[in-house]
DNA sequence: TTATATGTTCTTGT
DNA sequence: TACAAGAACATATA
């Protein structure tokens, strides 16, 4: 479920499982999980070397290799890590690093993530279009996003404008604001914005505190009760399901005004 | 069998 | 120009 949240999670899993130590083979089980870039490329640049260190920025993972290279890694809607030493490579493992203390798989059922190696974080982020990172944005970036026309979610998820917030936590962070959805960006009041800028810090620090894991929320939350027909952990009245652009929203019309 | 699923990117319409 | 809406990608589950 990789929006920021998970994403930082994986990204302390690699620090402790692959960090500083030699890469001794990759493996591509899938032709589309490499991105711009060729599997001889990758095996050359990558073979023999080591993972120093790791960074974050919206939804993107990058693992800085000793040759000043960063291999990045993009989950998409169903990507994520497995470290195994012994037994069967698990299902639907697309690519893996082999470490002589064990394996790194990355796994993606639906392949809608993919990774690419890039010599500069800067022009990868530039060529992305990607806005500044949820977690560093400041207020004042922040207050002039919401200046724009446009609908308060979809704006949200924007990663052209904020980087790492997803369908989710999106609803999560809304719900937390008590702001509604569909709101316009310019309906809202400077109190209202400031409260957006904070829950959605709140949310998705809360949310790397508690490794992303749906069953460590608080009962507060929207997310663990995040299905149709539930009832609002607030109000207790029934959670409303409405479809914005494309994806499934679940919010509470009674609280989220 | 149909609807839905955490993301990104592309196309078409307003 | 900028925003909205839907499809496509590949696969599983209810």
């Amino acid at each position: 479920m990789p929006e920021l949240p998970d994403v930082e999670t994986f990204r302390l899993y690699f620090n402790k499982k692959a960090l500083n130590r030699e890469i001794l083979a990759i493996k591509v089980f899938h032709p589309k999980v490499l991105r711009q870039v060729s599997e001889k490329k990758a095996r050359q640049e990558l073979l023999h070397q080591k993972f120093k260190s790791t960074k974050r920025h919206g939804k993107n993972l990058f693992a800085a290799l000793s040759n000043g290279l960063y291999l990045c890694f993009h989950f998409g809607m169903t990507g994520s890590f497995l470290f195994y030493k012994k037994g069967n490579l698990p299902p639907f493992t697309r690519f893996q690093i082999d470490f002589k203390e064990g394996h790194l798989a990355y796994i993606d059922m639906r392949i809608l993530g993919g990774l690419t190696i890039t010599d500069s974080i800067e022009d990868f982020i530039e060529k992305k279009d990607l806005g500044p990172d949820a977690l560093s944005i400041q207020w004042d970036d922040f207050k002039t996003i919401l200046k724009r026309k446009g609908t308060l979610k979809p704006t949200l998820m924007d990663q052209s404008f904020i980087a790492g917030v997803g369908n989710i936590y999106a609803d999560e962070i809304l719900f937390q604001a008590k702001l509604n959805p569909l709101r316009n960006n310019f309906s809202l009041s400077l109190k209202e914005a400031k409260t957006l800028f904070t829950q959605m810090k709140k949310v998705l620090k809360k949310a790397i505190a508690i490794k992303a894991d749906v069953n460590q929320m608080s009962k507060t939350w929207l997310l663990p009760s995040r299905k149709t027909h539930e009832n609002c952990p607030r109000c207790k009245k029934e959670i409303k399901r409405i479809t914005l652009r494309g994806r499934g929203t679940f919010f509470c019309p009674h609280c989220q005004k």
